[in-house]
DNA sequence: TCTTTAAATGTTATGTTGTAACAACAATGA
DNA sequence: TCATTGTTGTTACAACATAACATTTAAAGA
């Protein structure tokens, strides 16, 4: 399939997922979501307000950006890396996966993220350390730094 | 032992450790360096010139703290918390334990941080899982937000 | 000791990221 | 139509981080 092709699948099942919520999909919305689908890479806020602007014609400033995201953040749209201070679309819109815990590998050199799922033996091991010494997780995500096969070593 | 006495100890391992590498532990960066061993929490930068000032009556502007950050970091005295741009003491300065895979839990309501070390057979099925998409790891540390015994869930 | 050099810190300015507060507009239902 | 709520626009500002250059301090060699 092509990106092109995807994105159209992904935003039709974002409307969908959206109306089942009882919300909207809105335009500013998918715009923004399909900015990120359109982007390689991990985006931050202020980067995914100029992508929108220089490629695809959607001038949405970065206050209105971050809104949306969080919006489509809640929806389960996009994930936001804490790590990297970006946002990405969540791989698995566009496919019929039961959404898992999710692992996040950024590449800190050029910011492109695979999501891959994590093995829950290895959640729970994480999670019974940090119960050890009176802690428990606040998010299933895992986000790790990384360096892809594009990037030198 | 008490904080203060764990603190000074801290500074005299400190100091021995950056005069084997051939660098100094000036004034400053003991300034800095017991502020975040004085700290109960993750501090960003600019809390921690603050803190700095207001506590311990040491005038150490933000762009020096950054500074010596950098440089603390690099002799493994401090961590930089990505997840929550803050930083922490390492905790294993005063103490003979060799440094292994430190996984912070950060509580994301009031920045208490634990160290703790990481099953390296966690690591290695991270790493493995990493391995197969292409990814290598970048850092061996994991940061993962949680909420500690002190905070309400 | 004097001089040269390098390292550390001071200073100012600016770039980047994120949020607060309120105004304007649009959609929906009574 | 009017009131209500949700969405977006606009402006201002707070917090985080770095760039560039000046000044001071420390170390090393002549």
């Amino acid at each position: 399939m092509t990106r092109e092709s995807l994105t159209s699948t992904a935003l039709e099942r974002a409307e969908k997922h959206c109306k089942e919520q009882g919300s909207k999909l809105t335009d500013k919305r998918r715009q923004v979501l399909s900015g990120l689908l359109a982007s390689e890479k991990a985006l931050s806020a202020y980067e995914l307000s100029d992508f929108c602007r220089t490629e695809l014609g959607h001038n949405i400033l970065p206050m209105s950006v971050y809104r949306i995201l969080e919006f489509l953040e809640e929806q389960n749209l996009v994930h936001r890396l804490n790590l990297a201070n970006k946002y990405v679309a969540c791989s698995h819109i566009a496919c019929e996966h039961e959404h898992r815990l999710p692992q996040f590998l950024i590449c800190t050199s050029c910011h492109r993220v695979e999501e891959v799922s994590l093995p829950s033996s290895v959640m729970s091991s994480i999670e019974g350390g940090a119960k050890n010494v009176g802690y428990h997780l606040a998010r299933n995500q895992l986000e790790l730094e990384c360096i892809c096969s594009d990037c030198p070593a």
